[in-house]
DNA sequence: GAAATCTACGAAAACCCTTTCGAAAAGGTA
DNA sequence: TACCTTTTCGAAAGGGTTTTCGTAGATTTC
């Protein structure tokens, strides 16, 4: 970029006078409105496209009222449940000529009010705020004058409208999957017992357990989302209960460590037992030995959910409110059904 | 969302009239210019304060001629390498009251020349062009009205300025590292070889091997950056050269793999084979066993670099050009340095 | 008391675009 | 020729802010 010339921007005014007609004739020209004959609107375009002319955008926005502008507000980048979001949401908003603001409060409240300010200055037709757990997260407030959507963290108003995977039936998929291999005895290792995803996937288990008549093997196990944790945990399951058949971990992480305690113990996986994890976070899953069970929280999906909402929300359609839970998905892989 | 008014926003003229002064008083008052006696700027914000008043940045920017924001235009954001530049270019701009459009062209021509246009449109003041591979990429072309900074992928214009990893250097510290262990027999496994990075990395390591008098030990594997890959070549390597006591390996997660069929073929590592990484991807590092030593390309500091580089070309300061080699940094863990 | 100096404020231009409405030109009809 | 219709274009307003410059009033100086 040595030689960028800071010279001003080509205006419309530059395009009609060189064109040799109006400013209003050459916005109609380009803009296929109004009255203008196809010579002359003809003319304008080449005329345009010879002084690669961009129209100002803010220009526009100020007369249209509309920015055509969204703001992704995340509470935590690095997370890895926040980019499918982000991209989903991009992908949505990519095809309806809407550009994305993306603020990253770094999980702190004082940073996300400071990028609030700056994203209402901007005059963004709607946001996006994406938390990083499941858990519900404080509400931006009913008086903020563009429309808002909480994806994958809730809000903690129910007035607000909130995306949110629903981990209840994933806990449930996952149990009903290990059912249906003909598993039995069934141990859950999860992580963090202080997040409600942990709690939700639990219910969800337990659900469908007894409604098969089962119960877990064992206390659930939480601690940490490692795969270190893994496998401590499935050592100690192991050697406690050597007659569990499955396991329903709590993510992908833990059920690579559970993977990797059961080869070292001499259990085979999935014959002698079955192992399912949570996330479906793809590079861990298909690389394991065996291949990995997993459920799938369609984040993607859930990024585009948000961006339609805030879409119609802009285009005056009433959007609904409360904790939308979004369906989960089951991929199986061979730590839970032996390849034929 | 269920009651937000489309009313239309409270403007500076708003404040002014319900504070009794005149516009520019109102505007003076709130940016401290000019000449407003103490009095009426108390007035004029407590009025802008309870009217939560927020200016138009629009307006503002179609005066200014700069808009405060900057454009980061990246090719896949599915990597991994994308989010720890973004984490850094965010970081960096948030302090300057900068705001980012995120625009992914999802490795497509089309929708970059699609986004381009936009950010254009919006009259961003920079732009920043995330790749997703250390191979270079075309230049967006010279002719820009903005300053173009090109990170991780560099432009294949040297008139362009890039940012990007310095593999080579990478290849060489590692080499360094193993030799310093008191390694001889050193192999390499890497990923695919059409990425320049792998072959830069090579380089790297060839030379360092050089300098000591020595040199591989075979032919270095190429083939996937997959763990799958990483033990088969493990194995394979093992099998061939049983003597080798150290393994140099293009990625993490090539690393995990060889670390697996290390402890299935019954060597140990540290001790009886070192392993060290690439990337230095937390996650499956510090979750191998032993913990995986490897190299960090400091990513997220060449994110917030690129981002200053903008600011500075924004402010006029020439920031050069041709490509960049960033340091990168090693990090010991237990896979080539046993515990003590 | 007049002149000079400050101080505090307001009017208006500028930024770039879209849109409305009126006017001019061109063509057709009686 | 006088009148009407259709087509094509331009003048001007409007959007919200910043900035420049002028002015009215207050204060000081002789």
């Amino acid at each position: 970029m040595s030689d960028a010339t800071a010279a001003r921007a080509v205006t419309l005014g530059d395009v009609a006078a060189r064109a040799g007609v109006s400013i209003s004739t050459a916005s109609k020209a380009l803009n296929d409105r109004g009255d203008v004959s196809a010579a002359t609107r003809a003319k304008v375009r080449a005329i345009a496209d010879e002084l690669s002319f961009t129209p100002n955008a803010m220009a526009r926005g100020l007369l249209a009222g509309r920015t055509g502008t969204v703001g992704l507000l995340t509470s935590d980048l690095e997370g890895r449940f926040m980019l499918p979001i982000l991209m989903g949401a991009e992908d949505a908003f990519g095809a309806g000529r809407i550009n994305v603001f993306l603020c990253d409060a770094r999980g702190d409240a004082i940073r996300e009010q400071h990028h609030l300010k700056e994203l209402l200055s901007r005059r963004v037709d709607g946001i996006i705020v994406v938390g990083r757990q499941t858990d519900p997260r404080p509400s931006l407030g009913q008086e903020l004058p563009v429309p808002v959507v909480y994806a994958y963290a809730p809000s903690d108003d129910p007035r607000d409208l909130s995306l949110t995977p629903d981990n209840y039936a994933g806990g449930r998929l996952a149990i009903e999957h290990l059912l249906a291999c003909g598993r039995r005895r069934i141990a859950h290792v999860s992580g963090d017992p202080a997040y409600a995803a942990a709690q939700d996937r639990l219910a969800g288990a337990r659900a469908a357990l007894g409604e098969a008549g089962l119960e877990l093997v064992g206390e659930p196990m939480f601690s940490e989302w490692t795969e270190h944790w893994g496998r401590d945990a499935a050592a100690m399951l192991l050697q406690r209960h050597p007659d569990i058949d499955a396991v329903f971990c709590g993510s992908d992480q833990i059920a690579r460590g559970v993977l990797d305690s059961a080869r070292d113990l001499g259990r085979t996986v999935p014959d002698d037992l079955a192992v399912i994890g949570y996330d479906n976070w793809e590079v861990l899953a298909t690389n394991a030995r065996p291949e990995l069970t997993s459920i799938d929280a369609n984040l993607q999906q859930l990024g585009r959910q948000a961006a339609l909402r805030v879409f119609d929300a802009i285009d005056g359609i009433d959007i609904g409110e409360g904790a939308h839970h979004l369906p989960v998905r089951l991929v199986i892989r061979g730590s839970t059904i032996a390849r034929r």
